[in-house]
DNA sequence: ACACATTAGTGGACTTTATCAATCATAATG
DNA sequence: CATTATGATTGATAAAGTCCACTAATGTGT
């Protein structure tokens, strides 16, 4: 295994995993929501509600960008901006059934994508892996600038 | 935990890694490898000496793309092309005492950057977190198209 | 020799993401 | 109020990656 470090390991499997599904997602995203759009939407779906600020944190994207990706998702109907009655300058992110539907056909896609990579992967393993990753995610609070820690996991 | 997969989780911690590396790489990276340039120093060292078919699978993308990104390390010294003596078609990457150099360098950042990152992660789960995701990308041979195994690891 | 496959590199069109500064509306504060 | 801070968006620009078709050189097998 050498000198390779984690980073790298990581980039790499996230890679093919990303390979795999962008290949099975040409049969079901006919709505070119792609890798980017999918990722949003399974994170607004996990938080069912989530304000831009909070989606940008959780994605570490910039927020500029974070509105740009939105924007044709909420063209397209799979996702609905609504203002915060509280503070009219968020807003709030929910998914339309339709989105929660892409998300459902997205889960399956990934589940597959993930038997694939992993396959020989016992999945005791698997679960080892996840909660791993997890843990790392939770417990980093270093973060100098952006992290706010909505609070769940 | 809820219902975010794993390839999701994976997405974040190398986002949250490579946010931070690249804080990091504004103070050294002078000659403007980048975070993909990096990448590529990184799998070259850990191989030694690599084709550029095995460097594009590996990193899985897009050979032209691989190219042109090889191109620009060539020019700045960090990489050596050399002509495969038994097979003249192939083009062999190695790297300079610059690119050496380099890597060390990436690899330091890397590592501080984990450390930041997996700040509350006792070593030994590190350790396994490593060796999970190792035994993942290399227990993966269901690539319908583009693996090819130049066997080590 | 000949046909065929493989490896690398080129070029162009295109999409996606990133970066950075500026702007606008709304809060929050003195 | 006036000022400042915050959340979101826009604009301009660049970087990175994808896709595809094509060339050139070399290797393989008949």
């Amino acid at each position: 295994m050498t000198n390779i470090d984690l980073a790298v390991l990581l980039d790499r499997l996230l890679r093919r995993i990303h390979l795999r599904l962008s290949e099975k997602a040409k049969r079901f995203d006919t709505e070119k929501v792609g890798p980017g759009g999918a990722m949003i939407l399974l994170t607004i779906d996990d938080a069912q509600e989530l304000s831009m600020q909070a989606l940008t944190q959780r994605l570490v994207r910039d927020k500029s960008q974070m509105t740009r990706a939105v924007g044709p998702l909420v063209r397209k109907g799979f996702v609905q901006r609504t203002q915060d009655p509280q503070d009219a300058r968020v807003t709030k992110l929910t998914l339309t059934a339709k989105g929660a539907a892409m998300v459902a056909t997205h889960q399956t896609a990934l589940a597959e994508t993930l038997d694939e990579v992993l396959a020989h992967m016992p999945q005791a393993k698997r679960e080892a892996l996840r909660a791993l990753i997890s843990e790392a995610l939770a417990s980093d609070h270093s973060d100098p600038s952006t992290l706010d820690q909505t609070a769940e996991d």
